[in-house]
DNA sequence: GCCAACGTTGGC
DNA sequence: GCCAACGTTGGC
């Protein structure tokens, strides 16, 4: 028996954070397609650029009461340059990025599946797979941060979900 | 609003 | 290269 890649599978899993108030994941299914630009930490920017397209995210709101994962994107455009960063009225311009090599990047995102309900960090944390992920961990502040096969799998399965 | 933790900046 | 000061993140 031969086993056949299957081309739609995500080659790994992520998780983005964004702040509700500026831009929640109902503001995703709204617009149907976002550039996820303005990060401005190099660790994040170094996940973001081994994204590829087709890559499933978790879609987490930060700085919200309660804080948690509110549903499934699909990476749709692997990481190009972010054109904010030359812009000189953007709050997210960075002066000393050479445009010959932009120095940060971002991606395409599309929505894939709202969660009924969202999925918080305190339940998270009560996850075993989710006990050594940066998300759980105090401290951690990245943004845009790699998620294991098992973590996804256990994150859905909290939030009562199948993918499509 | 508080504050712990972290990343970046810049003087030396 | 060190490290203090500062700004930001993000949970609570």
């Amino acid at each position: 028996m031969t086993t056949v890649p299957d081309p739609a599978a995500p080659h790994a899993f992520w998780l983005l954070k964004s702040e509700p108030d500026v831009f929640g994941f109902p503001d995703l299914l709204r617009v149907g397609r976002e550039p996820w630009n303005g990060v401005r930490n190099y660790q994040a920017r170094n996940n973001l650029r081994a994204m590829r397209a087709g890559d499933l995210a978790l879609f987490y709101h930060s700085n919200a009461k309660p804080a948690g994962v509110a549903g499934v994107a699909r990476v749709v455009r692997a990481a190009y340059p972010d054109d904010l960063q030359f812009d000189p009225g953007s709050a997210y311009h960075d002066p000393r990025s050479d445009p010959a090599e932009p120095r940060w990047s971002m991606v395409d995102v599309s929505p894939v599946l709202a969660f009924p309900a969202l999925l918080t960090l305190e339940r998270l944390r009560d996850l075993p797979a989710w006990q050594a992920s940066p998300l759980t961990q105090k401290g951690t502040r990245l943004s845009v941060l790699p998620v294991t096969a098992e973590q996804f799998t256990a994150a859905l399965a909290e939030a009562g979900v199948r993918l499509p």
